[in-house]
DNA sequence: CGGCAAACCTGCGAGC
DNA sequence: TGCTCGCAGGTTTGCC
């Protein structure tokens, strides 16, 4: 569910209520997730004031007034739910819960537990294994056409899954390569190497392109993911592609059953999504 | 090292 | 109705 677009969504939200707060209940509800939770997490968290949030690919980081900080990823189904209702029932999927001294709720909800959420020092974040090796924020003024095909260079894996490698660019998942690749043209079984140069330079504001879309849609929601408010993103009704296999291409204008359409195949156990006409 | 399949875990929709 | 199967936004591990 959650990637760029998502996170940089909830990130905000999450910003607006707990940047300058006070957390004063951690509710931990099992040993962990993906990995196992800091030993005494709740304890060394209560108390702590919130002085930023920011995203770094699609980790959310919480800076605690403390110079600790909290790395914590979505996984495929987290949430991350504000309410108003301190002493409300938690949910079946509900792991974690924080309060803060204005009354906010933060509910961490994931189904499929594939979420993480650890402690770092702040200082030690930019070398801390889960951030360390990560690609350049997509973004950001230095992920140029130059950077990417940097990057690229001497692969010859197919691009679409280059893409989903978080040290070739951080932040894209399944649903945004599809949609990239589609708007710059570029079919996603190219080898990734033949990318570099001119198809790069179409495929870098592809990329940006789509991520400030999203955004401005409040990211994807097909299953999990909602806003910190619990509204649904909307980005979904702007897909090209992604799940469209058999629909009509929105660049072909064409009858389906002419093109057939959106052609739908699996690259390194993912589905691809992508029209063979446009996409070369 | 590069590339791919499988594993992690739950829920949901489709098909029988 | 109820079962099984396949699939889902991500990341890591282990095997060629």
């Amino acid at each position: 569910m959650p990637e760029l677009p998502e996170v940089e969504t909830v990130c905000r939200g999450l910003g607006v209520r707990l940047v300058g707060r006070r957390l004063v209940r951690v509710d931990q509800r099992r040993p962990g997730l993906r990995q196992p939770f800091p030993e005494d997490m709740p304890a060394r968290l209560t108390g702590r004031r919130v002085t930023a949030i920011r995203r770094r690919a699609k980790y959310l980081l919480m800076s605690l007034d403390d110079g600790w900080a909290v790395i914590l990823h979505l996984g495929m189904s987290g949430r991350l739910v504000i309410s108003d209702a301190p002493g409300a029932p938690p949910g079946r999927h509900d792991h974690v819960i924080l309060e803060t001294d204005d009354g906010a709720v933060v509910m961490f909800n994931d189904a499929r537990r594939f979420g993480l959420m650890t402690l770092s020092l702040e200082t030690g974040l930019a070398a801390h294994p889960l951030l360390a090796g990560l690609g350049p924020e997509p973004l950001a003024p230095g992920f140029t056409p130059k950077a990417l095909s940097a990057r690229l260079a001497g692969r010859a894996t197919p691009i679409k899954t280059a893409l989903l490698d978080q040290t070739v660019v951080a932040g894209l998942g399944n649903i945004y390569v599809a949609e990239a690749l589609f708007h710059a043209g570029i079919s996603p079984l190219r080898p990734a190497a033949s990318v570099a140069g001119p198809p790069a330079a179409r495929l870098v504001p592809a990329i940006r392109r789509v991520l400030k879309a999203a955004i401005a849609a409040g990211g994807s929601s097909l299953r999990d993911y909602v806003q910190t408010s619990g509204e649904l993103g909307y980005f979904q009704h702007q897909f090209a592609v992604y799940d469209r296999a058999g629909l009509p291409c929105p660049g072909c204008h064409c009858a389906v059953a002419e093109t057939g359409g959106i052609q739908r195949l699996t690259q390194a156990n993912r589905s691809t999504y992508y029209c063979p006409r446009r996409q070369d």
